[in-house]
DNA sequence: CATATTGTAA
DNA sequence: CAATGTACAATATG
């Protein structure tokens, strides 16, 4: 293989590729290169990704081919590809679909080609309760009692299994969208994406029906109705676990509206509810309830209480460990997972893999964009230095207090009326993290604040005002990470954020990504930190998450000249 | 006695 | 880390 030193990726010996950003293909080859690695560092010029285990059986998954992934990396790779790094990709990328899981009516077997790792499996000792006998060279039979503990635990031992066993039927309700037709004032009709994602949900392609998988779409991209339309699909008795109880009401709302089903058929099943319905949506924080300390977690049986035919995990990125535990014993039950994120902060997703099931779907923020779904979205960073004082009194701080005095810098506020005259006609949202920052902020600008403690009726109150543009600026604290009903904004102000979770800046951002009316359908996302901070290195961490979305965040420090500039670029973008 | 409010645990 | 949302128990209210 000749070396191009004009090709944009350096691939490693340790299974890690560099990805130079400023190369003219970026775009194309960012779009292949997620399919079967993970993004772990992103620096303004050089991007790292890995190519782990897990990355590759997602990306087997969905079909992709070694053959394909080595083709790429050759035609990309600045000096070649290692053959170390080849032979483990290989090995890995075939081992997904070695074992499989199949059943001959209610008998559940273990089966695999290679009668060589069928007996290396046999022969560990941690699987020993799972396995019963051998049937030929061929088979093991299992119970279906473990067939999730057993798929965990040889996912674990880099045997990834792929599920090919039949799911129960459930409970059988008849469930149909709303055609157009039925809503003439509501047109309803699913968007083209939108129909692949169910579609790969169910593998229409080859005919085979799978019945389980998840489904990794952007905020906005109208993930309650691709669940409604799977539940369509399948037709039968569905539970619903989402994340909270504002995501509860929103989907039996959309249920309610998109289909034929009437009210008393979708039950909620939370605090203050209890309801068991064909259709139930419950939250994982009822599910997870203890009532003291050594009990049992009392509403698990909710599993049990309906022949469930499918499972619908929203925000699989948040699936609390017990619920994990739960989701091994019904395995039988056809199961869906909604995210926009794989990533979860635990490290779990492996977990997510093989109990919920592996990637089906996948679209980027990017591609939703570049269709009109969503609003386009430009990421800047400002830095603004700490105060001679602030610094000193940061210096001399523990790690802890060093994090609020860099959150809570006082020359933010300058930053902040910069940007609010230069979007004087936007709406505009300042979201942070520690409340007496944003008590002064709201001092200082006049803006009201919500808070946690703010009643619900009050913060309707002030969202209607926002939404009619009565209300130029509204102040929010962390009560923005999962309100739904969060209106829309097209500037976005992030003061202070948490510890660097991505999840947290993916949820930021998706509340000014939907389309906006006024016909640019553009939008800024701000981030200000302190420079030469832990701020700015945690700042770097919930980038990555956009930057893999394709997002390019550009960074500036904050002085009177970049003040200037910055005027005439955003200007510039927002014409 | 039913509902509303406040407190608390994880 | 700080802050939030949730579920439920305890208490107050009409």
């Amino acid at each position: 293989m000749k070396w191009d030193p004009t090709r944009p990726l350096i691939v490693q010996n340790d299974m890690s590729v560099l990805f130079e950003t400023n190369h003219p293909d970026y775009e194309t080859v960012r779009q292949t290169l997620v399919k079967f690695a993970d993004l772990v560092k992103s620096p303004e010029h050089l991007h790292t990704y890995r190519i782990t285990p897990l990355s590759l059986w997602n990306a087997a998954a969905g079909g992709m081919r070694f053959a394909e992934m080595t083709v790429f990396l050759q035609n990309y790779a600045k000096f070649g590809v290692p053959t170390a790094v080849l032979s483990s990709m290989r090995k890995y990328v075939k081992r997904y679909g070695l074992l499989r899981m199949e059943n001959v009516g209610d008998e559940l077997y273990l089966v695999s080609e290679d009668t060589v790792v069928l007996k290396e499996i046999c022969a560990l000792d941690s699987l020993q309760s799972y396995l019963h006998d051998r049937r030929g060279d061929r088979a093991i039979a299992i119970s279906p009692a473990h067939r999730g503990h057993l798929k965990q635990e040889l996912t674990k031992l880099g045997y990834p299994v792929e599920d090919a066993a039949a799911y129960r039927q459930g409970e059988y309700v008849p469930i149909s969208l709303c055609s157009d037709t039925d809503h003439a004032d509501k047109p309803f009709q699913l968007r083209d994406y939108q129909k692949q994602a169910v579609d790969a949900f169910e593998r229409i392609g080859d005919g085979r029906s799978i019945g389980s998988g998840v489904l990794v779409l952007p905020c906005g991209a109208g993930k309650t109705i691709i669940g409604i339309a799977a539940m369509a699909r399948c037709s039968c008795a569905t539970l619903i676990l989402t994340s909270n109880v504002t995501s509860v009401r929103q989907w039996k709302r959309e249920i309610i509206e998109k289909t034929d089903l009437t009210e008393d058929q979708v039950g909620e099943y939370s605090g203050a509810v209890k309801e068991v319905r064909p259709i139930t949506i419950a939250t994982y924080q009822i599910m997870t309830h203890r009532g003291s300390k050594d009990d049992q977690f009392s509403h698990m049986q909710l599993f049990h209480e309906r022949e469930w035919g499918l499972i619908i995990y929203d925000e699989v990125h948040l699936l609390p460990a017990p619920v994990f535990r739960a989701t091994a014993d019904i395995q039988a039950t056809k199961r869906l997972g909604l995210t926009a994120t794989l990533i979860r902060e635990d490290g779990r997703e492996e977990d997510v893999f093989s109990l919920v099931g592996p990637r089906r779907y996948e679209m980027a923020w990017k591609e939703l964009e570049a269709k009109g779904w969503i609003a386009t979205v430009a990421c800047k960073e400002i830095r603004v230095p700490l105060s001679t004082a602030d610094r000193d009194q940061y210096a001399a701080s523990g790690a802890r207090q060093q994090f609020r005095i860099a959150g809570e810098n006082a020359g933010k506020l300058d930053v902040i009326d910069h940007l609010l005259k230069l979007h004087a006609k936007e709406q505009k949202l300042i979201i942070g993290q520690y409340l007496d920052q944003l008590e002064r902020i709201a001092a200082h600008t006049g803006a009201p604040l919500i808070s946690g403690e703010m009643a619900h009726d009050d913060r309707e109150k002030l969202y209607q005002q926002f939404k009619a543009g009565r209300l130029p600026l509204l102040i929010v604290s962390k009560v923005a990470n999962f309100a739904v009903d969060l209106p829309d904004a097209a500037v976005a102000i992030q003061v202070s954020g948490s510890y660097g979770s991505r999840q947290e800046e993916a949820q930021r951002l998706g509340r000014i990504l939907r389309p906006k009316r006024n016909g640019e359908n553009a939008a800024v996302f701000y981030t200000i930190i302190s420079e030469d901070t832990k701020e700015q290195d945690f700042a770097l961490k919930r980038q990555l998450f956009l930057v893999e979305q394709g997002y390019q965040y550009s960074i500036s420090a904050w002085t009177e000249q970049i003040q200037e500039g910055e005027r005439d670029e955003v200007r510039a973008y927002l014409s």
